[in-house]
DNA sequence: GCACTGACAGAATTTGGATTCTGTCATCCG
DNA sequence: CGGATGACAGAATCCAAATTCTGTCAGTGC
């Protein structure tokens, strides 16, 4: 089982393998240590408290999910093009891993949820994303934007619907591409210059 | 106690005091009963289970917070304003009940929660609104909408974050109003003709 | 010396026996 | 006869004792 010396990459594995099988109510720092044949005290000397090593599995998948997004940020397409592309892509993602396997979505729903600062980073880097795609809109007359981090955070809070996990319960309505396509359509002609 | 007759609307007005009293979860079909005066099998008559109890107490009390819609909407304003205006009352309207009485309004999201139908028939209630605000801006060449309907379920869906109880904890934020504006940016942008 | 262990205190969680609730219906009363 | 009652069965919920968990730290051994 030890194959190795412990570090927290390897911890954090073991703790994902836990969740995975025990959901987030059962599983408990004992369970990831006889994951990984070491005493509970030895994780306690990678991650400061339970909450800590929670977050950083959160943080972790809140990454994996988002994986795709940067290559469609740094695609040539053009920016208006390319923005309904990222919105389609991140909502995808989320429902496709929502519905693949929603007991294990419902767990990571969890831990996000008690994790308010890996939100807040992850949700600032989406925007920062989007500025960029806003910003390169602008500069070649696609879109008229007074204020780009404004306009990009607010196509985040205009899209909730679509990558917000409160929201996946209503993913698996086969109208909700079209209904996203809504959205983007007014969001779209919204950027557009007059 | 027992002052009058026993009918679904005295029924209704003691659930509602009872759920405040006790919350969602305490609240019992005998409580409602005694704070009636009567036994629990006269409730009954009234009302087929619980659930069709509660799910009359959600709609009572989604009417009521949805009271001040109507007369935004069949104002004489331009319709551009009409919608900002409009949105603002009904983000408006669920946060000052928000944190008004966050208790209360907890318990109220556990009841509208259960009673899906309920929501459901709320909602297309909220887009005829939008549909007329939005026809009548078509007629004054004040929009230009292919699809009106459409193009009112995006606006509600676009502006999820501002009236969606599954986002009441994030309406404490002093930017909430601001983001608000920045969204009905976009969309009233996004409706207006080029 | 450094990573790890395991016993410990206080907090949190489980458990299963006892209580309460929901929904029904035979019966009562005015 | 129409509306209300209260006893009842099965399901759900409560509660307090017993177990398990978190986080610490003095001690072990490699």
């Amino acid at each position: 089982m030890a194959d190795s010396t412990l570090t927290p990459e390897r911890i954090l594995e073991a703790a994902e393998e836990v969740l995975r099988r025990f959901g987030p109510a059962k599983a408990t720092v004992v369970d990831v240590a006889r994951a990984l044949g070491v005493s509970h005290g030895s994780v306690y000397r990678h991650f400061a408290s339970k909450t800590a090593l929670r977050e950083a599995v959160a943080d972790r998948w809140l990454e994996r999910v988002h994986a795709d997004l940067p290559a469609v940020t740094g695609s040539t397409a053009p920016a208006p093009e390319r923005l309904r592309s990222w919105l389609h892509t991140l909502h995808g993602a989320k429902r496709v891993t929502a519905l693949d396997d929603p007991e294990l979505f419902a767990t990571y729903i969890v831990l996000v949820g008690e994790a308010s600062a890996v939100i807040a980073a992850s949700l600032d880097g989406l925007v920062a994303q989007l500025s960029r795609i806003i910003a390169d809109g602008v500069a070649d007359g696609d879109f008229a934007v007074a204020d780009v981090p404004r306009a990009a955070r607010a196509v985040l809070h205009a899209t909730a619907r679509f990558h917000d996990p409160t929201h996946s319960a209503q993913w698996a309505d086969p109208e909700i591409e079209r209904q996203l396509d809504a959205v983007c359509d007014l969001l779209l002609d919204g950027l557009r210059p007059r």
